[in-house]
DNA sequence: GTATCACTTGAGCGTTTGTTCAAGTGATAC
DNA sequence: GTATCACTTGAACAAACGCTCAAGTGATAC
């Protein structure tokens, strides 16, 4: 743990509040853990990879079907599954000459659902008062 | 162009596994939902924006503050804001000529947690001796 | 009024990203 | 062996992104 008085970063020289610049260094995750994270996010910040992530929740999928069922060239599904599969977001099984995918693990629909439910809330529910104007 | 095949189910047409793909359409999201989605976490998907997210959640800041904590310009982190506020992540008060930010709701936070939490599983999980691998 | 502070905004620019196209790999069938 | 299928990979290119710079806005102080 640091030392309270420490606060060679947040000094009085260009900070109009020193002490909330000082607790927050403190308190916030580093600044590569949170790059990490935002590598994270990443991911998932395309359309066409989150419907194939969601698409993979329901069942395991070949990239023939993938590709057909978002209306996309195989090369351009195989390229994103490059992807999810280098963030151990998807794995793959071979069956003869078709590559099944399928989703990693239980934290990636538990990513999707946090982000839907968030979408709900943010489109004015309807009996809920924490709906903003603007 | 489509080929007389085409068809708006997952028929015999085109399709490896029709009825897999079927079943995929019948029970994942709306491609138009699942885009909204994707633009959701495109927001957490900046290293910048993630950093103003984690300070924001241990307490409210103003604009200066933020630029010096991040070590970056003003211009770069207003930029940044907009962009979460756009998206309601984030909201202000005026108090005189300083503007604080602070987190829009406690999702913000669940959700930046969520990701937290798949980092450290992806990492180091607790009973696979897999780390490392490539 | 002018000056300054805190912040926003638009244009410009280099970097990143996602798709297409063409070529290549690995497995099955013959 | 050759042929085909299912998929991958690298290069290329347009679009999107994030930062910088300069100008602009709104509030306070004088």
């Amino acid at each position: 743990m640091c030392d309270a008085t420490d606060q060679n970063l947040a000094d009085e020289s260009q900070f109009i509040h020193p002490n909330i610049v000082a607790t927050v260094q403190k308190e916030s995750p580093s600044p590569e853990l949170l790059s990490d994270l935002a590598d994270l996010y990443k991911i998932f910040g395309d359309s066409t990879r989150v419907q194939i992530l969601s698409a993979l929740r329901v069942h395991e999928m070949c990239v023939g079907d993938l590709a057909g069922l978002l209306n996309m060239t195989l090369s351009a599904v195989s390229h994103q599954l490059r992807a999810l599969r280098a963030n151990k977001l998807v794995k793959s099984r071979r069956d003869g000459k078709i590559i099944f995918y399928s989703l990693a693990d239980a934290h990636v629909e538990a990513i999707l659902d946090m982000g839907l439910e968030h979408l709900q809330e943010i489109n004015c529910p309807p009996h809920d008062p924490h709906c903003f104007e603007e």
